[in-house]
DNA sequence: AGCATTTATTTTAGGCTTAAAATATCCCTT
DNA sequence: AAGGGATATTTTAAGCCTAAAATAAATGCT
């Protein structure tokens, strides 16, 4: 990398004389706090409004904004989450007749799942109560304030995945 | 509120045509993404290293930090999760020998939990790897981003609290 | 003292989550 | 066509998490 001052101090940086990170701590730590007074009002009012958890809403929502039916894969490749946690999501969300399931007619390993009408129906109501409440919840931040969040938090991100290996592999 | 233009558009925003608040969901949909990054290489890392799981670190820390040895109570207020939650936590953590516990000494019901020499020991070392991970993770922002994000996200804290009901209810 | 209320904790029932192992099927090479 | 490695999914074991009910002890009121 970029080592035009001082060979020396690049070495003992690292090695040394490390930073304790305590701004880096703290912001981590507001990032976290900022992210869990939100998504714990909103699990909290998804249940009391409509009996129904975050990680189904999830669910729900990549079903509803995807064109086509989505194999199981697919879904938990989207999600983020792990294929088991898929296959336990889908069979509750069965039970409530909320999701179909048919076989993919290419792959008998794989199955399609997707929305029933009702599902459609449920999720839209859910979705729009979901924007209201986080209008609502940010409401104070000006247009300038989202903007600038919306680059560090991307930039903050592009960071993170490099240092994991994501993106930018040693 | 500001409402020096066409006081009707006031009225409507609301009730007839709320907005699709669609900036305000982008911009939670990627604090949480940032955060999900950043939280799962931590865990993934806590386990791989130290074998440990995140709520068990963030158990120690409370306890580390602490001038005194405290309840169970305090703890869960603290870590902001339920009291049988902490129950189950401080039973592994005892089982792992890093936790000790005693009756209080003022009340029969409670329970002093404190680290024990070697849940500090290991909580330090713990702590050091968190700190330069975060650290590295956090790199690429300047000094700058980060001051713009602690007041941003602090803002956003307070706007959600706002609307939940936490600090200022209607 | 006696009784109701509150508080600290545990228990219970249910759901979410993962990693790793097990199944079933697909696809490629021979 | 037969074998071997890859892929889609489910199962398993373990832990995290919550709300609500159950216990046990403290506190307050009369």
């Amino acid at each position: 990398m970029d080592q035009r001052t001082m060979p020396l101090e690049a070495e003992t940086k690292v090695a040394e004389r490390p930073h304790d990170h305590k701004d880096e701590l703290r912001l981590w730590l507001r990032l976290f706090a900022c992210k869990e007074v939100i998504e714990s009002e909103v699990r909290r009012r998804l249940r009391d409004s409509f009996d129904v958890t975050l990680p189904r809403f999830d669910l729900m929502a990549q079903l509803y904004r995807a064109p086509k039916a989505m194999t199981l894969g697919e879904l938990s490749q989207r999600m983020m989450v792990s294929n088991g946690n898929v296959t336990g999501l889908v069979d509750r969300l069965l039970e409530q007749g909320l999701l179909s399931r048919r076989p993919s007619p290419k792959d008998r390993r794989a199955q399609l799942v997707s929305l029933t009408a009702e599902g459609r129906r449920f999720f839209r109501a859910m979705a729009r109560a979901n924007g209201d409440w986080i209008g609502d919840m940010l409401a104070d931040l000006s247009a300038d304030d989202i903007a600038t969040l919306m680059r560090l938090l991307a930039k903050t991100k592009a960071s993170a995945r490099k240092a994991i290996g994501n993106g930018a592999p040693r």
